[in-house]
DNA sequence: AGTATTTGTTCTAAATAGTAGAGTATTTCT
DNA sequence: AGAAATACTCTACTATTTAGAACAAATACT
């Protein structure tokens, strides 16, 4: 009886979308994460990237989406609110735990041994 | 005068190997790196997985390969040894810190407001 | 009212990354 | 020589990532 739930990976934006998701909070939807990832780490994704993600994710079961209401300002269009699933906390867990068991005394710094190089 | 070092990142698995090769050190060659991650998360890779990415990551120089003699055991043949590069270490370091800062302050465990489960 | 502007999402197409597995080389053992 | 073991190559395919134009809806301005 193999239990194997699926190879609990992500792709790596997918990664970092959903940590994003959980970030906002109440507050994630399309174009805020699209700010938010350029704004916690040097990346400029497209817009058209954050949703073909966002969706995939959501096939996937690791998201979830709602609709909001407009806003009163200028433009303010409704949103499609996106939260993270209990599968997708899952996953992360999951992902976090095997980069750290890859991570452990991995040294990158100096090549101390190396033979003073030649 | 954009010193635009390209998008740092590395895709999910490329992200794995890299770090399996440092781990592995002077004994990394595509068949030690296929059973060494197995070992290391619960993932069963096909051998060829890890030669296409080994390749595409010697591609982006971010390893070198250097090919190895036969060992005098059975079925011991040449080795093709990888190392990463320091262009492989500095792009590590950049995943390593993009994802701390992803995680910084994200808290899985517990949904207690969400109602008990279900 | 009519139109420009802004915020936001959809859709389409294409490039890059991940994956499996059969095929090919060697090498030792019997 | 033939079998078995270790290792790498090659090919084909699927999934992920990425960009950007098109579309939608709401307010601001004249």
């Amino acid at each position: 009886m193999k239990q194997t739930g699926k190879n609990s990976s992500l792709g790596e934006f997918e990664h970092i979308v959903l940590l994003t998701l959980i970030r906002l909070g109440d507050q994630a939807y399309g174009m805020s994460v699209r700010s938010k990832i350029n704004q916690l780490i040097k990346r400029d994704i497209s817009i058209g990237a954050i949703y073909t993600t966002l969706d995939r994710l959501e096939d996937k079961g690791y998201v979830k989406s709602r609709l909001g209401e407009a806003t009163a300002r200028r433009g303010g269009r409704a949103k499609k609110y996106f939260s993270v699933t209990a599968s997708g906390r899952r996953v992360l867990k999951e992902v976090r735990a095997n980069l750290e068991v890859l991570w452990e005394g991995v040294q990158l710094s100096a090549p101390l041994a190396a033979g003073n190089g030649r």
